[in-house]
DNA sequence: TCACTAATGTACGAACTAGTACGTTAGCTA
DNA sequence: TAGCTAACGTACTAGTTCGTACATTAGTGA
């Protein structure tokens, strides 16, 4: 009656620590950017993966640093996307709103990365600080835009007192803030930032709004 | 030995609805802006007040809903705010400058707020939502800006294709995310965005941001 | 093929946490 | 001043939640 020779693998449990580290952080990720650090429960991680609780303490140690984790890897994909940026065989004006659109579009793109840092900062950054991999690196697109920068100033296009950080933030804030906070906004203005149909409006209006206040005249000021 | 007549009154005793109701605000204000809605404790808002746990049930009902008077009662202080603004006796540029800076001030001063706006869009405005007193309202701010708006294209000097509520948010963006992402943005580009000896620089920056992308001269667009 | 270790699973517990049942009293009003 | 009710306090519970002790096995290298 009983089967005799059957592989004994029951679940078909195969061991693949590389495959069980991974599938625990994309659940992780997806649980984090769901409820926050506080709200996630260990236990409903684990329930959303092939394996168990133990495995979650067995490779990250515990829930805070199953969060860092995930920071760290969230963030290594933005990297990533910026090493790829291309703009820099453009005129400055334009590669700056082309810079602007991408970021545009990865803020919308990544709707849970956004809400994970969101969260890093409700506890104050505390994980990105305890993480060796995190700490201050900077980012690729800070040196594009360095780059554009000095070529727009230099061509005497821009005219703005502003170095690449703080162009940076100002793009960021826009595109941060139309996904980070559509909820609210839309609650109380009844405006939905995230619509499809208004994409293109919002869109045009970063760049406009970044390269208007790259070249205004300033003479008057 | 013992006392005889003392107003039998422990721990000073005295019944106030009104400012018991007010102090657990304050206290619960603090503490869900500290440590995000699901992060705050019922017991440790109770112990920070100088009553007990059993009267936030009594005056609020709950957790959630005590969050939803939180929200509330933050949103009518920026409400007010906005009720005092007078900013319509200057020339629109002037105008609009002024009214960015405001909410620039306004912000910087109000860090708990932008907190509490953070986790709300965590919990995707389930609480507005639920809310009878916060539901679409709109703002103040929104019928001035609409106004020195009007004023400024009839004029011919905005050229710029946003209404009141694009603008406002645009406005906010930068205001919000400088104070919300300053933990994230500082622990991985070095810059604190918040530092007081930056802080002209970020609120001329906002101002010359806004004027010029509603002046910009768009006939090359 | 044997032994060893990395990888995995089960079962449990201690501490916490939102919420409530029940009892008390200050202060107003008739 | 008697009585009533809004305001308040104490003590408890049911359910949850992070973390771990202990047992097991797949797969690899000697």
């Amino acid at each position: 009656m009983t089967s005799v020779k059957e592989p004994a693998r029951p679940n078909g449990r195969i061991r693949d620590a590389a495959r069980t580290r991974a599938e625990i952080l994309d659940v992780a990720t997806h649980e984090f950017a769901r409820a926050g650090f506080t709200g996630a429960r260990v236990d409903e991680i684990a329930a959303r993966t092939r394996t168990t609780k133990r495995m979650i303490y067995y490779y990250f140690g515990g829930k805070e640093q199953l969060f860092t984790a995930v920071l760290e890897r969230a963030y290594s994909v933005i990297r990533q996307a910026e090493q790829q940026l291309d703009v820099e065989h453009l005129d400055p004006v334009a590669a700056i709103r082309r810079l602007a659109e991408l970021t545009f579009d990865h803020h919308e793109a990544h709707p849970d990365f956004i809400r994970l840092v969101s969260i890093e900062n409700i506890h104050e950054a505390e994980h990105i600080a305890a993480s060796a991999e995190l700490g201050e690196i900077g980012s690729p697109a800070l040196d594009v835009i360095g780059r554009i920068l000095a070529a727009g100033r230099e061509s005497g296009l821009f005219t703005a007192d502003v170095d690449a950080v703080d162009l940076h933030a100002m793009i960021s804030s826009f595109c941060f803030f139309r996904v980070a906070n559509r909820h609210t906004f839309g609650a109380l203005f009844g405006r939905d930032l995230v619509a499809a149909d208004q994409r293109e409006h919002y869109r045009k209006m970063l760049g406009d709004m970044v390269i208007a206040y790259l070249t205004a005249d300033r003479a008057t000021d």
